[in-house]
DNA sequence: AAACGGATTGGCT
DNA sequence: GCCAATCCGTTTC
């Protein structure tokens, strides 16, 4: 149920943003439970990867935890507001991850109306990576973060997606990344209303 | 100690 | 549906 460590070792982050999709993403914010299913991903894989962090091995204190085993979160701010988490895959050394993009509240709907202050009626409350985050009370506390422990972690309910039910599409907001901008590396259930804005194909 | 810039959001037309 | 505000951790001087 709860996916272990072995899982977040696969070296294909390509592979693994599609495979968790249907995937369920809790977190434990001192007791208060709340949880989703994954519904759109995308892959950053290594330091060839133009919208990596660790893009040409770049290292910084920030970046540093992307270089860990995988099996950890990394948790980082954008526009100086937003939490954005990702899921550290891959060997030591080897920096891929796998940023959540939207879930669909399947635990906790009264919490996470009360976090983003709306009613879970609306599909916004989840839909993008910063408001999923928001949904699920996740902030830079949660940077590098074991996904196997008590605090932050995912697990398997049998949800599985075909691959008619999925679109493999182009990255959101990696324009300056140039040619690697267009890999289909961004992964989301068609038709789930929970799945962010840009939408085409 | 200071400047930078962004893996977005949501408010406005 | 489009456009532009925005903020602070990170990086660099």
């Amino acid at each position: 149920m709860k996916l272990q460590l072995s899982y977040y070792l696969n070296r294909d982050a390509t592979f693994l943003a599609r495979d968790l999709l249907g995937k369920l993403l809790y977190t434990n914010a001192n007791g208060v439970v709340t949880a989703g299913v994954i519904v759109e991903t995308e892959a950053y894989s290594g330091i060839w990867d133009k919208a990596s962090h660790a893009y040409g091995s770049r290292r910084t204190t920030r970046t540093e935890t992307l270089y860990a085993q995988g099996g950890i979160s990394y948790v980082y701010l954008c526009y100086g507001i937003h939490h954005l988490f990702n899921i550290v895959s891959s060997i030591e050394g080897e920096p891929h991850a796998i940023l959540i993009r939207a879930i669909e509240p399947m635990l906790g709907q009264g919490i996470m109306e009360h976090r983003r202050n709306m009613p879970a009626t609306e599909a916004r409350i989840s839909s993008g990576p910063g408001c999923a985050s928001r949904a699920l009370g996740i902030d830079l506390s949660y940077n590098g973060k074991d996904l196997t422990g008590e605090e932050i972690w995912l697990e398997d309910h049998g949800i599985h997606y075909a691959d008619s039910e999925v679109a493999a599409v182009p990255r959101v907001g990696v324009a300056y990344a140039k040619e690697d901008a267009l890999l289909p590396w961004r992964f989301l259930v068609k038709g789930n209303k929970f799945v962010s804005k840009p939408n085409k194909a």
